[in-house]
DNA sequence: TCTTGCACCTCTAGTCGCTAGAGGATGTAG
DNA sequence: CTACATCCTCTAGCGACTAGAGGTGCAAGA
């Protein structure tokens, strides 16, 4: 079987090898086999893990979630109640942060082109920090 | 003229005491008067710079960026473009951080949805974060 | 065989924007 | 005068990495 390195496995699954090892310290990989001059040697099963942390960092899970996905994935017998509930939060966490980001594009737009691009005493941008009432929805 | 204490500033502004604190250690705020008990003194001045910061905060300008909207503040006389380039690349952050997070909803969605609450075996939440290419738009 | 040069190793410290806590001083109300 | 809240400084911690120092391993070309 040909070893894998850490470089190639960073190559191979789109995480950084500094990261690769961190994960590692944290005890989210576990620690692989070593070579005789003590370098890292991964097996294809250490890259479909690497790989599903990193989708799932993608998509915003914190490592904490994480930790509780890959056990749900190692032992499939369970019931996946855990799995549906931290997906749920996070689709709810994704949605929230949606909707305020939208108020502060709104926000954004406004002061962008209200600035008449002149000096800054008349510049809607500074005067919309210095005064929140003269916000579009001024309950953010 | 009658002194505000810092936690008189921190309730007037929603600036927590330790923040405000902290804001002076980073040089975003002036080092106010302080009492004869070596207490910090603050003007109404500062309560409008808290304000304008705690503002740009919500909007999500870093500390950086809004050390230059101050400055600008500052002097009236000056171009407001560099405010219009900081609020223009904050409204094109805010813009992609919308679409990828509308992405990301999409994901979600479709995980929770095809959850068949058994077990983990089944579960599409851990099928999907295992293979990225069964994501509904796999170019995140 | 030797050397070049990249990839690997460990370890510590830094990033950002705070937040928490220790341990002590000050200010105010009863 | 005594409680008690609020203030002070200082250090360390959070999450999720990232950067850098200082050293070792390894494969390929001269």
């Amino acid at each position: 079987m040909k070893k894998i390195t850490i470089g190639e496995a960073a190559r191979q699954s789109g995480v950084k090898v500094p990261t690769i090892r961190y994960y590692e310290g944290i005890g989210l990989l576990s620690a692989p086999n070593r070579s005789e001059g003590n370098q890292r040697s991964y097996e294809p099963s250490d890259l479909n893990r690497l790989a599903f942390i990193r989708h799932a960092r993608e998509l915003g899970f914190e490592i904490e979630a994480i930790r509780t996905l890959l056990q749900l994935q190692d032992d499939p017998h369970q019931s996946c109640a855990s799995a549906d509930a931290i997906a749920k939060a996070r689709l709810i966490e994704v949605e929230q942060r949606i909707r305020s980001l939208n108020a502060l594009k709104a926000e954004l737009e406004q002061m962008v082109e209200g600035c008449g691009h002149g000096r800054v005493d008349q510049c809607r941008v500074i005067e919309v920090l210095a005064d929140h009432g003269k916000c579009v929805h001024p309950h953010h």
